[in-house]
DNA sequence: CTATCGATTGTCT
DNA sequence: GACAATCGATAGA
């Protein structure tokens, strides 16, 4: 079993709920994807919202491509591409391959705390803007569908200013490796 | 444990 | 000039 393009071409919503359990890498770091959240067109909290712009152009290209934007200042944030003018961002992986490199770039050394939290996953797999607008099914990106091995939970997104009531952020449902409690 | 705050820079008003 | 899809350190309960 596998994913296409058609996979992203969906509502980010479901998009968001269905990665969540999936296997991914950069350059052969990285591990299953425990934590997701959606954004969309008409929605405040979109980098889309205002429409196309120089930063934001990837939201706007074909579905399956990163999107990758600098957060604060200083943190490289990677999002899936799904319809025009929407993305799911990649919010938690639980780390499986490529430890010792995790370890190294974040300088920590629990597994909790590799790639606990949007930036942290950005450190952890090395992401910088030379990753924005590829395509998820060529390297350095490797994605791949793994057997879901506990139930997914829902809740409100974090760190936005609006529409901060929709809850649309997905998390396998109580792992250790969540950025924060839903 | 929770709360607060500084860091740092691209982007948009 | 203001602000941001965050993190880590620090202070306090």
């Amino acid at each position: 079993m596998t994913w296409d393009a058609s996979f992203f071409a969906r509502n980010a919503i479901d998009v968001a709920s269905d990665l969540v359990g999936y296997e991914f890498e950069v350059s052969g770091v990285g591990g299953v994807i425990v934590e997701t959240e959606a954004y969309l067109p008409n929605d405040a909290a979109s980098h889309s919202f205002a429409g196309a712009t120089k930063r934001n152009q990837s939201m706007f290209g074909p579905p399956a491509y990163s999107y990758v934007y600098l957060s604060y200042g200083l943190h490289w944030c990677l999002n899936f591409v799904c319809l025009p003018g929407s993305a799911v961002l990649i919010r938690a992986i639980e780390p499986k391959w490529g430890l010792e490199a995790m370890q190294t770039r974040r300088r920590v050394m629990e597994a909790k705390a590799l790639c606990s939290g949007p930036g942290r996953i950005g450190q952890a797999l090395a992401i910088t803007r030379a990753h924005d607008g590829l395509p998820l099914s060529r390297p350095p990106f490797r994605l791949r569908f793994c057997e879901k091995s506990s139930a997914i939970t829902s809740g409100t997104r974090v760190g936005i200013t609006r529409a901060i009531e929709q809850p649309w952020r997905f998390g396998l449902k109580g792992s250790p490796f969540l950025s924060r409690k839903f």
